[in-house]
This record gives structure tokens, sequence and C-alpha cells, in this order.
DNA sequence: AGTGGAAAAGTGGTCAAGCCAATTTTTATT
DNA sequence: AATAAAAATTGGCTTGACCACTTTTCCACT
């Protein structure tokens, strides 16, 4: 266990220790359970000063990689047996969080138009027709949707909600690997969500739950239905 | 802002340091985009030591919150501008809290009915039995309550659904206020909620969605109730 | 007066060494 | 053999130093 880190690479030095270690558990070598070499006998394996490893283990903490107990030692979690789910599927797709929005959102919104105020509704009018003006004029409005959404979510009444929406909007699920950021529209599909927005809102403003839910379902799944279609060609 | 840390808590002080950087940039001392003093002022001015701070800022880099420049400062991150909800309400609450479980465990659950596995049964008898054996032997059996409800969220095959529920349990979802860590079940409650995790398991393992939901609704609606009456006390 | 380049200052990044608190292991005592 | 105390080990935090990068200031030149 001699690797020195390179000090070429131009990532924080905590980041590359901390997926040195990901990959050395990954690789069996700790198993979960298992306890790391002292944080001095860690530091000098790995060519880095203690204080770098414990910036290392900090993250690694905080991803739920590791425990670390004062006193006793740095123990790889017991994570795969945790997240019993990590012995099925592999990974995420663009298709899981597209369902996980559906489930999501789908609860989210029957709060939402059982809730919406006329200050919500009026905020969403506002979003409309500012994604109509955007893609008129050729643009993306890729804020503006995130903004339809989470407005939307935060009519729930309910800030968690908020903002695991939020959360799933900006892909923050991925626990690491996802950095591919998925769009699910192109430039010519656009309108067409905007059509399904336009349902979603109608539905709202006759503060009808469950037509509210089955639009945000139906928006949901062409977008995916769409992606699909652009990823096939 | 001197305000030092108290060394009293059990709690790691970067875990605290990072918690009062949240809580300044909440108040609105650091705004979005804003820089925030450097890590020697900092440190000084919070009464710490810049390694304590520095592991501070992992955290805080990590969850989002600011962004490091090597040479230039620490910036907060123009999150606070993106989520719309924060004009309205106030804050989190347990109850906010079980309200977005029951909502996206709902919807978790019917997935997980449809999808169950024989080990996934399995796996589920397990932790029952041994929550009966903690309860008996006088234990709270949290971590196989934890087990317990990620199971079934695994079971669902969504590992984006899956990470929420597992955030949701651990009550990642609060940005900064609910360091509270809430506990629904008391001492004396664990019996009733662990008859609600057989309900759970033998809609489950009938595979009916509709059941389980409920089932899974009914504890959740319970769980909130005694925690009620416990908190009216 | 304006501009460009170099130097200085400021800032984060990493390291070494030390001491304290908590836990585990070893040793001594009964 | 069991228990208590001592020693060793381990993580937690601090102080201080030096290095790499960025920003600001200063000076020379046009």
């Amino acid at each position: 266990m001699n690797e020195s880190i390179k000090a070429a690479e131009p990532r924080r030095l905590y980041q590359q220790i901390a997926d040195q270690i990901r990959s050395l558990i990954q690789a069996g070598q700790f198993p979960a359970g298992a306890r790391l070499p002292a944080e001095r006998e860690l530091a000098q394996q790995l060519g880095v000063s203690r204080p770098s490893l414990r910036e290392a283990l900090i993250a690694l903490e905080i991803d739920g990689s590791v425990e670390i107990r004062m006193g006793s030692g740095i123990y790889v979690t017991a994570e795969p047996d945790r997240r019993p789910w990590q012995t099925g599927s592999m990974g995420e797709s663009p298709l899981e969080l597209m369902q996980a929005r559906a489930a999501v959102e789908g609860a989210v919104i029957l709060l939402a138009a059982a809730k919406i105020t006329p200050d919500g509704l009026k905020s969403l009018r506002q979003t409309l027709d500012q994604m109509r003006a955007e893609i008129a004029e050729g643009r993306k409005p890729l804020d503006l949707d995130r903004l339809f959404h989470l407005t939307i979510a935060g009519q729930s009444g309910n800030s968690v909600l908020a903002h695991i929406v939020g959360d799933l909007f900006d892909e923050r699920h991925s626990p690491l690997s996802a950095q591919i950021r998925v769009r699910f529209e192109s430039p010519e599909t656009w309108g067409f969500a905007l059509a399904e927005h336009e349902a979603i809102y109608a539905a709202l403003e006759a503060r009808n739950p469950l037509l509210a839910q089955a639009m945000m379902h139906a928006h949901l799944e062409e977008s995916k239905q769409r992606w699909m279609n652009n990823e096939a060609r």
C-alpha cells in the first residue's frame, strides 16, 4: 500500500484520498465492518499528512462509507448490509430518476392542489408565460422548468418534500456516480413540455388533486418517452 | 461574531462549526454569492483552529453550501435563490418530516409490493424477529427499525427512491434546523410499532400494493400520534 | 494619464509536531 | 479466574510553518 498521491492532479488532495480509500473498500481490502489502519499509519501508508487524511475521512464519514469512533478507530460501515438494494440493480439511471420523480412529485402535487394559494397560481402563471417567451426565442427554459416544478413543491406546504423535489431536480440523489446531467427535454420538445405544464396548471387552478396528479404523471411519462426517443437516435 | 464553540457537546467540532456557519448563511449574514472571511480570520472569530475550520468547510463544500476557491476565498453558493419555497413556510417540523415520509414511503411501498422477492421477504422477516428480540430485552431497535424501512425501499427496485428514504430516515432533509433527532417511538411504544411492521409485512407477503400502502400509512400515522402524545406530556 | 508587467500581499492547501480525550489492551492484585 | 489499575493505542484538536495560487498594489514605460 505504498501508493503516493500524485500531485499533478487539479483535484483537492482530500478528494483524491477519499476516492482512493473508497476504491480500497470497494476492492474488498477493507470489507464492511472492517477497521481501517490507524490515522497515523494510514497517512504514512498513503504518503500524505494526517490532517489531509482526516479531511478525507470527513468526506467519507459524510457519505456514509466509514464510521469514526474516537479512541477506537475508523470502521467501514456495514453499508452493503444497510442498503440491501445494492445487492440488486446496478446504479441509478435516468429512468429510475424519472420513476422516483413520478412517485415523489405525484405525491407532492396531491398536497399542493389542496393547498395552493392565489400567489402560488400567479407565480406558476408567470413562470409558464416566461417559458413560452423563452421557447419562442429559441432558448431552453431550464431554470424556468425547474422553477415550475419547485414552485409546485413549495405549494405542498411541506418543506421536507420541497427539499426532496429540489434535490431530485438537481439530481443530488446520485451518491457519487451520476455526474451526468440528464436533460429530458430536447430543443424540439419544449413546446410539448410547456403544453403539459399548462395542463398541470389548469388542474391546480381547478384545485383538483387527482387530476393534477394525473397530469403530472402524464407529463413526466411523456418527458421520459421523449428522452428515450431522443436517446435511441 | 465572537461565538466560541462550546466544547461541552459530544458532537465533533467540525460538525458544530459547519452548523454554525450554515446558521450564519441562513440568517443572511453571508448572503448567496458572498465571500466568507479568510480561513485564518474566520477561525479566529469562531474561536477554533484553522484545521478544524477546514474540516467544517469540507462538510459545507460537500453539501453544496459553499464553494472553495484556492487563492481567492470561500464563497456561499447561489443556492438560496434557487428555492422559492423558502419565501413561504417556516422551517421543518417533525410533523412535516412525517408527512414527507408518508408521501414518499407510501409511493415506494406500492412499487415494492409489486416486486418483492423471496429474499426481500426473508430479510424483512429476520429484521422483525430481531426487533422482537431486542424489544423483549428492553432495548430500542433503532437500527432494525431503519433496516426494515430501508429494506422495503430497496425492494422498490429504484435506488433513487431508496436513497431518498434513507435520507429521510436519517433526517438529512433538514437544511439546518432539525438537528433535533426526532425519535417517534418511545420505550413503551415499540411493541405497537412492531405490530404495525408485522401488518406491513403481511401485506407485502400477500403482494398487495394498496394494502401495503395503507398499512404503511397507518403505521406512520400511528407513529406520529404516539409521538404527539409523548410530546404533549 | 493610461497600460502592462512585476512584486507584494492575501488566500487556500498541505505538512509536521504536540498535547488532550476516549477506548482498548496489558499488567498487577486479590 | 476476576477485577481494577496502568499503559498503550487511537482519534480530536491546536499551533506553527511553508508552499501554490490568486488578487492587489506599485512602478516603469509609452
